[in-house]
RNA sequence: GGCGCCGUAGCCAAGUGGUAAGGCAGAGGUCUGCAAAACCUCCAUUCACCGGUUCGAAUCCGGUCGGCGCCUCCA
């Protein structure tokens, strides 16, 4: 059975047919680049980077374009309010395309930590200006659009399904829409697809209307279809997305003749004491914050423990329990290693689960209860006889495969350029144990508690076992 | 005001018609020099509240209360 997603355009979920059997065309939206990353942008990251590798799992080949935007935009439409890049570049005394560079890095860094792998693509919007000038003019042609001195409007009158993604009415968008007389389009419900440049405006193009800048949507509608075609499989981003920037993103891309996006997946937002991360409202807490209090590990299955698709409010009490727990499983994948050694493995003997797996992510990507399947693994890895090598075997590649490779919350063996520092701290480790262990048996605790006293002050926590002393770091 | 979502144990969180997954925390027990881990047992007669549909509802329908998101930049 083949994977099935929620589409926003249908309200319900979908089977995933791809356009091209055996490949899938992902788009997601990124973050506009002016501050540091908060916890609300490394969701959509983690489970779009978890689909990627469920689809690839099952042998289906991805390409996963994911965006960056590095132009600023106004903070309202009324040509009110400051370029937030162009602010921040002031504020921090630097180019706005060193604020965009800075950032970019910074969240992409911050995606490496939660072994988010990086994108097929990242296109960035600047290095797109002459192929949005291109979609502007083509929607001109097409009488979806008009310029207005030196800037270019999205006539959203004169495209009839403009609502379709949002559910919501075209007449009832120009109610609470307040009307400025200092407007320049036709109808308070048209959005920007070019903008003149203001003499201070610091990042400007020429085009065929003067000197200006590509509107916000424009970018998203003109780098999807350049990597994916035309058509394509998924379009992702926030929850908050959804309007106007998706919206208008279809707008652009079928007003141009383009069928687009066929899935819509929207993750929900990250909260903070029950509202809304915003860096806007100074209201988020940054991944670099957390990564000093927790791993970043901790952080990417905290995430995958709730639905994609609920709000997920932060707590240290959450992350705790996430980190918790997340030992416990570590713990039963360590063990399934040690015991299987280089046993063969058991062949079939986990294959309940990891159809139970398969299901829950076929589920719309059902975290959750696929995490849920990986905790009763681990207890059965507990109770399993020390001296049955190929069942450990088997639990040890089962971890791998769904533990490691698909939710990306272990290492995967081998990959980690640390490798050879966990193995010298593994000897020097054995080594204490075994000074340890002689204490013990000379019934001298004062000497065996302290070098555990030691090793839980570095971090590393020591068990014993029937089978013999074990530690892990904490 | 318009569109939409949510309310499940102390906390987190699945479950969308067949009689409540999983995790964290907690209690008791086994093991242990002690500890930790692990294992065993216990921990929601009940899913915000009130009606309705049904043989049967946390799940469907109506209403009430509470919380949130979008409608302006926002992951």
């Amino acid at each position: 059975m083949s994977i099935q997603l929620y589409n926003t355009l249908s309200r319900s979920k979908e089977p995933l047919e791809p356009v091209t059997p055996g490949k899938v065309g992902i788009y997601v939206c990124g973050p506009t680049v002016y501050s540091d990353p908060h916890l609300g942008h490394a969701r959509g990251p983690i489970v779009f980077d978890t689909l990627r590798r469920w689809l690839e799992r099952q042998g289906l080949e991805v390409r996963l374009v994911s965006n960056v935007t590095d132009v600023g935009h106004l903070t309202d439409d009324a040509d009110q309010g400051a370029d937030k890049l162009l602010e921040r570049a002031k504020l921090e005394r630097l180019e706005p395309m060193e604020v965009a560079d800075k950032y970019f890095w910074a969240y992409f860094d911050a995606l490496a930590a939660l072994n988010i792998r990086r994108p097929s693509i990242a296109p960035r919007a600047t290095g797109h200006i002459p192929e949005q000038i291109e979609l502007t003019e083509e929607l001109i042609a097409r009488g979806l659009a008009y310029e207005r001195s030196g800037s270019v409007y999205f006539d959203v009158s004169a495209w009839e399904p403009y609502g379709e993604l949002s559910g919501r009415n075209i007449d009832e968008l120009v109610e609470g829409t307040r009307i400025d007389s200092r407007l320049e389009k036709d109808d308070p419900r048209d959005f920007a697809l070019w903008k003149r440049a203001d003499p201070e405006h610091l990042m400007r193009w020429n085009s065929p209307w003067g000197e200006g800048f590509p509107g916000w949507h424009i970018e998203c509608s003109v780098m999807s279809t350049k990597y994916l075609g035309d058509e394509f499989d998924v379009h992702g981003g926030g929850l908050d997305l959804i309007f106007p920037h998706h919206e208008s993103e279809i707008a652009q891309a079928k007003g141009a003749g383009k069928p687009f996006a066929r899935l819509w997946m929207h993750w929900n937002m990250m909260t903070l004491d029950g509202e809304k991360m915003a860096k806007s409202k100074d209201h988020f807490v940054t991944l670099a914050d957390l990564f000093e209090r927790y791993q970043p590990a901790v952080v990417r299955f905290h995430l995958l423990r709730s639905h994609y698709r609920s709000v997920s409010d932060f707590s240290d009490a959450g992350l705790e329990a996430s980190g918790n727990g997340l030992a416990r499983l570590r713990d039963a994948y360590r063990q399934a290693h040690h015991l299987g050694g280089e046993s063969e493995p058991e062949t079939g003997a986990f294959a309940a689960a990891e159809s139970r797996f398969a299901a829950a992510m076929d589920d719309d990507l059902n975290t959750p209860q696929a995490i849920a399947v990986l905790f009763d693994v681990a207890k059965e890895v507990n109770r399993l006889d020390a001296a049955d090598g190929p069942r450990n075997r088997a639990a040890a590649l089962f971890f791998d495969a769904f533990l490691g490779d698909v939710l990306g919350v272990v290492p995967t063996p081998g990959s980690g350029s640390s490798e050879p520092d966990r193995r010298l701290l593994d000897s020097v480790v054995t080594v204490l144990l075994e000074q340890r262990n002689r204490a013990r048996l000379d019934r001298d605790f004062a000497t065996s508690d302290a070098i555990r006293d030691r090793l839980e002050g570095l971090g590393i926590s020591i068990e014993d076992t029937p089978e013999g002393s074990r530690w892990r770091p904490m």
